[in-house]
DNA sequence: ATCAATTTTCAATTATTTTTGAAAATTCTA
DNA sequence: TAGAATTTTCAAAAATAATTGAAAATTGAT
């Protein structure tokens, strides 16, 4: 085998490579809620050294142009990917956190604002409907079946708050920590478990 | 107000706070890929006090027979619920998991067998792929465009494998540390950032 | 202000996921 | 083993989600 040919599969290879990876993320995406062509982009701007434009996202993942357009904003919303101009060129161009680390922290502020906040307030209101009961109209001899019912109910629901406040706490110091927070928390569970 | 009277809105307004949380469920689950119906069928047996059977399920939750047999294999399947036998009955009777902490290992393990294994062994694939050009007839003075973007792929590919690894560790010590895992890291993490 | 380039919007279409329901399979009882 | 009760299966239907494409809006240069 020549040992100094540039290679002429290497091209091929890379791209096959690149491909693969930006398969495996838009499945990994909407194996978890994310629309696949959201995350197809994400990790075509996150592969690619400069920032490309929605007619290379187009080009490259076959997609229409609003598609492209209303991805590439998501992206923006997302706070993973940011526009830029490109001078000489009026077209917008869009490049994504390269900074692994930073992304998941992204991600992480992220869903805890559009979902485990909803969450922890829902629950909250459950609480205050069941336990608003509890309290109301009850003698302390307190073994009828109905407030046994809706103590067991408020024991779930207390567990479940708590656990998720925990998650939300966690949550904060993990995207407030700066650089390997997780590594550092694995490290320290390590030790203590 | 009547301080004594066995209060009759109680059982009417514990059904609706319970039918809120189902409801949440269904809505959160669906936000992170997992189907409504299954996550309001795993809400509904997490506030059951007895275990139910599919006719309960069924009627409860306003779906067909197939529909609750499909997913209650399916919590079986991701051991977040278990058949019970109710003597004299030939029915099958299900009960979830009562331990948030339990569910939340549980769902764990089965989301990295599912996910993170095939994310990370994918992963490598690439990684392979593309290291395998990287060292072939190349010279030493390296900066021929092509080599240079083979590097930043690489780089890309390197950080993005040890952040999943990263990921998967701390999810086996979660898994695996007993009761209140994540407390404990978060603490952790507390002192140390 | 005008106009061409570019981006955004959104109703209609297409694709995907979930559910249904009844037939087939299984299980339990006698 | 027969037969009724129960569960499972899966093709078809329904529901949901994502995408298209062309019209409308916006932008930036002159």
């Amino acid at each position: 085998m020549p040992e100094s040919t540039p290679n002429p599969d290497a091209e091929k290879r890379l791209h096959e490579s690149q491909e693969r990876f930006i398969t495996l993320w838009g499945q990994m995406a909407s194996n978890w809620g994310i629309p696949r062509t959201m995350a197809e982009t994400h990790a075509l701007l996150f592969l690619s050294d400069e920032p490309l434009n929605t007619d290379d996202v187009m080009e490259r993942l076959d997609v229409s142009r609003g598609s492209a357009s209303m991805t590439l904003r998501a992206l923006l919303d997302w706070g993973i990917a940011s526009r830029v101009h490109q001078r000489g060129d009026r077209k917008e161009y869009f490049q994504a956190e390269q900074d692994v680390w930073k992304l998941f922290r992204t991600l992480l502020r992220e869903r805890k604002k559009r979902e485990i906040e909803p969450l922890l307030a829902e629950l909250h209101t459950c609480r205050e409907l069941s336990d608003s009961i509890k309290t109301r109209g009850k003698r302390k001899r307190a073994l009828d079946p109905e407030t046994a019912r809706l103590k067991a109910f408020n024991y779930k629901l207390d567990d479940m708050i708590s656990f998720v406040e925990m998650i939300d706490a966690f949550s904060n110091r993990l995207m407030n920590s700066s650089g390997k927070g997780l590594e550092l928390a694995a490290k320290l569970l390590a030790k203590a478990s």
